[in-house]
DNA sequence: ATGTTTATGTCGCGT
DNA sequence: ACGCGACGTAAACAT
């Protein structure tokens, strides 16, 4: 719809609302909100967007984060209103609303879209870990893994394992430099956790790097640093996914 | 546009992106990130924006965030390649990535927003020491202020007077249920401040409510409460802003 | 340019 | 339902 009237944009967000479409909307509007805090916008030209389920965007022509919004969950209806058209979304908890005081429209159309696809988000340290899990040796030779996501009183250890003379190695990965905070959480796991008898505890930290200014700290705590890089972990996954297809392959 | 070829959304989006305007497409497309971290999003439908300042936001027909997207600043362009349409935002720093493939276009359209409206956020902590400077005695009868923001080494006292027998007071707002942080903020400022010559110091915590399991604490550390919600704020503003109006009325 | 704090944060997870 | 932490947080503000 092109330049609909009130009525006819009221009447096309309604349905869509109905259907639980995508409405998009470029309007000339105003819009309030008052809930956990208030805010008032002047008139002026806006995207819109109401999604099927149940949320509001009012974008304006820059930046990155809508000028006022409603999260998913809200009620919206559309009424006409003394020569305008008033979009209220309320959002029940925490109460709070969302009006929209719609004085003319440039543009409005109602989309089903068809979108089954899943959105997986690569967590670096999460990769780190399945390399360092399929491949124990970029570690260290001779490293072997025992467990994983380890159970101590005050969180998990990311890896746990014997290298090849028998000590006990507790890993704690970061995607980041790592700085005071991952010594300090290594140091407390280690509280909970014993040398095997007549051999050591080697506590590691794998990361891409130490944080500027966390080198000498590191030195003192006694922690090892081993590197790792996202890259390196990336390319283990990858070798070991092609070797998987491979042996997938010779063996149908 | 409505279903415009790929090459006719490539001249569309590229020319929007030279004038810098607000460019809205639904589309067919899978979506790559590749930056902070990784992400992968297979073919689907999906409510692509650009804005005029270089930003690109990725919409799904559900939830009220993005499902990729990449902030302003980025330089984003358009190119055909090998029977689809690529579309690229970089961003230079930190240095990432997003990458659209699109199929098929269903609906692509440009527009010029005029909006010169400010943007005017309540934040509601300011507007209830608003409320309170106004009219004080919805604090208590007699209270009068002497001065707010006062500096104390360790931050600003929101509002500071004298009750009607003399005794000092001291407020500390808070616009959401306050809790022990509250308490502590207002314990802090105590220290650096004075009781006049045989009155007493009374510190009360302005608050729309306290937080559940503070009541025990605040009761303890001898400081008072008093109640006032947002609502009740906004009354009292309004209720002084129609005063200022009819003042002003008599004196013309 | 860089670090810190805020937010109508939102969102997911565990109790 | 509520509390807590993470986020590709983004954005504003101070350094």
């Amino acid at each position: 719809m092109i330049s609909p009237s009130l009525d006819e944009a009221r009447k096309g967000l309604t349905m869509g609302l109905e259907a639980r479409k995508l409405v998009v909307m470029v309007a000339t509007c105003s819009v309030e909100y008052s809930g956990r805090t208030g805010s008032h916008l002047g008139e002026g030209e806006r995207l819109v967007i109401v999604k099927g389920d149940g949320c509001i965007l009012v974008h304006r022509g820059r930046d990155y984060q809508p000028v006022n919004w409603q999260p998913s969950g809200c009620i919206i209806q559309a009424q006409a209103n003394n020569g305008t058209l008033v979009v209220k979304a309320v959002r029940p908890n925490p109460l709070e609303s969302l009006t929209l005081i719609v004085k003319e429209i440039q543009f409005l159309a109602t989309f089903l879209l068809q979108d089954e696809a899943e959105f997986v988000l690569h967590a670096s340290e999460e990769e780190m870990q399945r390399a360092i899990i399929l491949q124990p040796d970029i570690i260290e030779p001779g490293f072997k893994i025992l467990d994983f996501e380890k159970k101590v009183p005050p969180g998990f250890v990311d890896v746990y394992g014997i290298d090849g003379d028998g000590n006990a190695i507790v890993i704690e990965i970061k995607k980041d430099p790592a700085g005071f905070p991952a010594i300090k959480q290594l140091m407390e796991y280690l509280k909970y956790l014993q040398a095997p008898p007549g051999r050591k505890l080697r506590p590691i930290i794998v990361a891409p790097s130490i944080a500027k200014g966390s080198q000498s700290t590191l030195a003192k705590s006694g922690i090892e640093f081993k590197q790792l890089t996202l890259q390196r972990a990336v390319e283990v996954l990858q070798k070991h996914a092609r070797s998987d297809q491979q042996a997938l392959k010779s063996w149908l």
